[in-house]
DNA sequence: ACTTGATCATTC
DNA sequence: GAATGATCAAGT
């Protein structure tokens, strides 16, 4: 296991000697066997990645890169650099006892700073043929959290308010909320609108495909 | 084709 | 169950 890289310069440098790469050489690296696919390994990508990298945090609530402050993110795009999925940011806390500000929030804390890993993985491409494009450090602009901090404030104000029920994957520009769990049946702890107890599904934060998108082009025209 | 909802592995 | 890592698969 590689140690966590003490600056950011030093994150740049290892990242950008992935690009190019086959996922199977990176596997290789690790010392890790490829999954045929990932049904039964949907993280896998995230972890191997993490550990060619040097990721700290392990499964603590806070950035991959705890002492920078940047935190990873794979990000599957097909040949044509388009994204195939959104991506899972952070889970919704639905037990809120007091006002939470954006800054404060543990999405803002995620998408501050974030090292993107965009990887080649059409759904019928074989894991170990999967390529690494160019990965890219990002910073959060300005105009982009106005958005973000605009749909997590009508997601949050929803769940503050006991509407868990009305919640769904409509709401949200670029951030929206969808169920996060091992399955339908998991149950979570809630409020309804009159502030009793209820159990529900719990959620997660994620970001549209469309946005990470647009980041794209930003990056690379 | 794209979005929304459902699901899988692992660790603690 | 809840956090990490996400992608699968049904619905529109």
């Amino acid at each position: 296991m590689i140690k966590p890289p003490e600056s950011i310069n030093i994150l740049q440098n290892r990242a950008t000697l992935l690009a190019g790469k086959t996922v199977a050489e990176i596997a290789s690296m690790q010392g890790k066997s490829i999954p045929e696919n990932l049904v039964q390994a949907k993280g896998w990508m995230g972890e191997v990645l993490e550990s060619a990298l040097g990721a700290s945090a392990g499964n603590k609530a806070q950035p991959d890169f705890v002492n920078l402050g940047i935190e990873l993110k794979t990000l599957p795009i097909n040949r044509q650099g388009k994204p195939l999925e959104s991506t899972y940011v952070t889970t919704l806390p639905l037990t809120i006892r007091r006002t939470i500000t954006w800054r404060e929030s543990e999405v803002y804390a995620k998408l501050k700073h974030v090292l993107w890993i965009p990887i080649i993985s059409e759904r019928n491409m074989p894991v170990c043929e999967r390529v690494i494009a160019n990965p890219f450090l990002w910073q959060l602009p300005t105009e982009d959290e106005a958005i973000l901090a605009t749909d997590w404030q009508e997601i949050i104000d929803m769940v503050a308010l006991g509407q868990i029920t009305q919640l769904s994957g409509r709401f949200g520009v670029y951030l929206h909320v969808r169920p996060k769990a091992a399955h339908s049946r998991c149950l979570t702890d809630a409020f309804d609108n009159e502030g009793n107890l209820v159990q529900t599904l719990p959620r997660g934060f994620y970001l549209r495909a469309q946005f990470t998108q647009k980041i794209l082009h930003q990056v690379f025209q």
